[in-house]
RNA sequence: CGAAAUAUAGCGCAGUCCGGUAGCGCGUGCGGUUCGGGACCGUAAGGCCGUGGGUUCGAAUCCCACUAUUUCGACCA
């Protein structure tokens, strides 16, 4: 490709939208282009870049015996409507009517369109297990895209599904998954990622991992163990807390505590530590009248998945304010007058005695208040976010947080889809049974916004070899020169008889201009032509990532291109 | 969906307070000098000032509504 007729601007300036090195850079090296909010169209370096990932998670996929197959976008509501997903999913899923009025839907997953596929011709064991899988767009109506290609609402993205007879056969091929997950992520240069516990979300089904590229702009929270192997969402994160904390009690009494209402200011006010506090957090039903109260320790936070799994209910955050049925502030378990409202106690609340609570009435609170002896016999459930600092669950030993961003996941989804569908199979004993299914994802763009965010330095975008839309720049200066002209050219269409991707800078600009633009657009290796080079013979060979510089004959330039591909597959 | 900000040339921005027919830098075309890290000189093109309404002799500027984008929060496989 000729640099002067490549589609797509480089910028000098910082387009002022863009917050995160990837989506900066993507957008100044002219990978891509933002058409509306979450929406991009990819220039052909962009599209290069992505067809790349693609393929090397094609070729994982097909050495997993996957067979590569393609859903449609569009789909008819009746067939969501099996899964009870039509109803269950919300705003995100873009619903509309085709002419005849019949109600369709983009497609942001495809389990039903999978098991439609596959329920019609496997009837039998013995066609058990297989994998299906696609490479394709996906539209989910994010309230909130952001981060360039790392959150966006129409996406490419690879989605794959297997059919099991067994469990422990689900549970086989979910660790080839796994492995082929992991030299996925190697291959296209992303070295930063650990796999995480995950909660089943909209799929259901047992269990799930996420894997996570660390980044602290991510917008997961992880929680890791750097002593063992336990490392989790922090939605399904569990730790112990159990902090015990038992005195004689002392006799529960009510005082003014004027204004103070959070529990900064509470336990600042009668200058107690805020694990002695007991706090009140208030969350709505969605679609629902009543609400939930979450009683948990004052220093602690309220995770909201491992809520709405204890009361299977969608919550939300409820601001109690101008609620008259709460006295917001100053809510406590004992002489609470809200009707209509569900009551948890966190676990980080056991064996904790002479607490300080909410009155249930303005500018008071209790004190000394002992849950057993002053409200009753209580069943305490794990509903926290973890902390750091916080003991694992399975070493006792401190607990980190961190943030990461989701670049793939494996889920067993068990039965759901293909008994909600009526996907039967027959066994060996010629029972008739739903196949257990597994389902696997990877977003590409996402992936590759991830890999910028790894691999870049200050100039711009160092492309790993493996993902780079095209593989060698040439960069000639002096292009008045013949000699350089002539060789230059010699070298590109050498390479490409090798079917090798190059991009050659044909404009006659300052090379100033031409190391800036290549800097940025990041190719791998970098051939180097200039009349004072070629007084030699020789030509410069440089790689984008380490900086290195190789001076080469010309007559020899082509076989070493070719040797540091063969041997540097990880530059 | 809640809060805030922004919208002027391809990109980055000034002009808005205090109304008088739009400007800077980069980029682009042309001519020239340069040319191994974004060089310089000359010259030219390019804007319905987000959209719609209002006030006014006159609106980028004041008022109202809407839309889009961004940020924070909510939400989210």
């Amino acid at each position: 490709m000729r640099l002067s007729k490549l589609v797509g601007e480089r910028l000098k300036d910082i387009p002022s939208d863009a917050k995160m090195k990837n989506h900066i850079l993507l957008l100044r090296a002219g990978y891509m282009k933002q058409v509306a909010n979450g929406i991009y169209s990819l220039t052909a370096l962009g599209q290069k870049a992505c067809l790349n990932i693609e393929n090397i998670i094609r070729d994982e996929m097909n050495s997993c015996e996957g067979q590569e197959v393609k859903f449609p976008v569009v789909m008819p509501k009746e067939l969501w409507d099996l899964s009870g997903r039509y109803s269950s999913i919300g705003s995100e899923m873009v619903r509309f009517v085709d002419r005849t009025n019949r109600p369709m839907l983009l497609g942001m997953t495809h389990e039903e369109a999978a098991v439609h596929l596959a329920k019609n011709w496997v009837n039998s064991y013995t066609q058990l297990p297989c994998m299906i899988y696609q490479i394709q767009t996906k539209f989910r109506d994010e309230p909130r895209s952001r981060g360039g290609l790392i959150r966006v609402r129409e996406f490419t993205m690879k989605d794959a599904y297997s059919f099991h007879i067994t469990q422990d056969d689900l549970e086989d091929y979910y660790d080839v998954m796994f492995k082929a997950y992991e030299r996925i992520y190697k291959k296209i240069g992303l070295k930063n990622v650990i796999s995480v516990k995950s909660d089943n979300g909209m799929f259901g089904g047992n269990a799930s991992h996420e894997f996570m590229y660390l980044n602290p702009m991510g917008e997961d929270e992880l929680v890791i163990c750097p002593h063992c192997s336990y490392r989790s969402n922090q939605e399904v994160a569990e730790s112990k807390i159990y902090e015990k904390k038992i005195e004689e009690m002392l006799p529960l009494e009510e005082i003014y505590t004027a204004q103070a209402k959070d529990i900064a200011e509470v336990s600042k006010f009668l200058k107690i530590d805020s694990k002695d506090c007991v706090k009140a957090v208030v969350f709505a039903i969605k679609g629902e009248t009543g609400s939930v109260v979450c009683f948990i320790r004052g220093d602690r936070e309220v995770n909201e998945t491992k809520l709405r799994k204890l009361c299977k209910k969608e919550v939300v955050p409820y601001d109690a304010t101008n609620d008259s049925e709460f006295c917001a502030g100053n809510i406590g378990p004992l002489n609470l007058k809200a009707k209509n409202t569900q009551i948890y106690f966190d676990l980080s609340l056991k064996d904790r005695n002479n607490l300080v609570t909410g009155a249930n009435r303005a500018e008071y609170h209790l004190v000394n208040f002992n849950i057993e002896r002053d409200y009753g016999n209580v069943e305490y459930v794990d509903i926290s976010k973890v902390k750091s600092g916080d003991l694992c669950p399975i070493c006792g030993k401190e607990l980190e947080i961190s943030n990461g961003i989701e670049i793939g996941n494996i889920f067993q989804l068990g039965t759901k889809y293909s008994k909600s569908m009526g996907m039967f199979v027959k066994t060996k004993d010629g029972e008739e049974i739903n196949p257990i299914m597994g389902c696997y994802g990877i977003g590409v763009g996402r992936n590759l916004a991830c890999v910028v965010e790894e691999n870049s330095d200050e100039n711009g975008i160092c492309m790993p070899l493996s993902i780079a839309p095209y593989k060698v720049h040439i960069v000639p200066l002096r292009l008045d020169d013949d000699n350089v002209s002539s060789v230059s050219s010699k070298l590109y269409h050498d390479l490409q008889l090798q079917k090798i991707e190059v991009l050659i800078d044909d404009r006659e600009v300052m090379a100033g201009v031409k190391f800036a633009d290549a800097d940025l657009m990041g190719m791998p290796i970098r051939v180097l032509i200039s009349p004072r080079s070629l007084k030699n013979n020789e030509m410069e060979i440089k790689l984008r990532k380490t900086g290195e510089t190789i001076m080469v004959s010309t007559n020899n330039a082509l076989s070493k291109i070719l040797e540091i591909m063969d041997t540097n597959k990880n530059i």
